[in-house]
DNA sequence: TTAACATATAAATAATAGTTTATATTCAGG
DNA sequence: CCTGAATATAAACTATTATTTATATGTTAA
């Protein structure tokens, strides 16, 4: 199996940061603006808009703009998949760890 | 879904590293010693040591002495599939990042 | 066009992480 | 025990990143 390095880093730096894990799962089930974003996960705006940034240059968000307001969401339905698929392995592997 | 936020977030960096992702596939195999990494990757001993490390501590490899050498492996089968798994989601966002 | 709101950007700071160089530890063989 | 090889650790440096504070941009409605 040939792994493409560089964009695979890429995106587990984006997922690597708790806050970014937390808005991927806020926009999960919906489309949502920054406010609403910054209201539910309690952070700052630019802060906000800036995980926002990341998580869209590394292709895991879209955007829409409609009046005042931006929409982000969910690039693909498998970027949730495989985050859960992750945190599943974690669970294993936590499970395991004293195991040896 | 109830997301192990800390933990994951940890794994998620452990695999940002293009070169600790190398070191995964390079030991994907079969277990292998830090020379036999140092050598195969043509990354200094120290780094590959330090990274090594931080892959242990991520839970993601094992470690066993043999003498003088010490053996890395995979801690757990998963961690390839999901790795492999991470990578397809990749060319998907890649492939599909021009379409809108 | 101005006021108020939503979002983005910039600058500054603090914290973290990758790499190198040098040195320490551990182990097998002589 | 001493030497050389394998690995780990420490210190120093560089680079990157998360966060905050302040400000700018853009949009709507009055």
């Amino acid at each position: 199996m040939r792994l493409l390095y560089r964009p695979l880093s890429a995106i587990c730096k984006a997922l690597s940061d708790e806050n970014r894990l937390r808005i991927l799962m806020a926009i999960g089930s919906e489309k949502k603006s920054v406010s609403q974003i910054v209201e539910e996960l309690g952070l700052s705006q630019p802060l906000v808009s800036h995980h926002l940034k990341e998580l869209r240059r590394s292709l895991l968000l879209k955007v829409e703009r409609s009046g005042p307001f931006v929409y982000y969401q969910i690039a693909d339905g498998e970027v949730l998949q495989a985050i859960e698929r992750l945190n599943n392995l974690v669970s294993e592997l936590v499970k395991n760890q004293d195991l040896f």
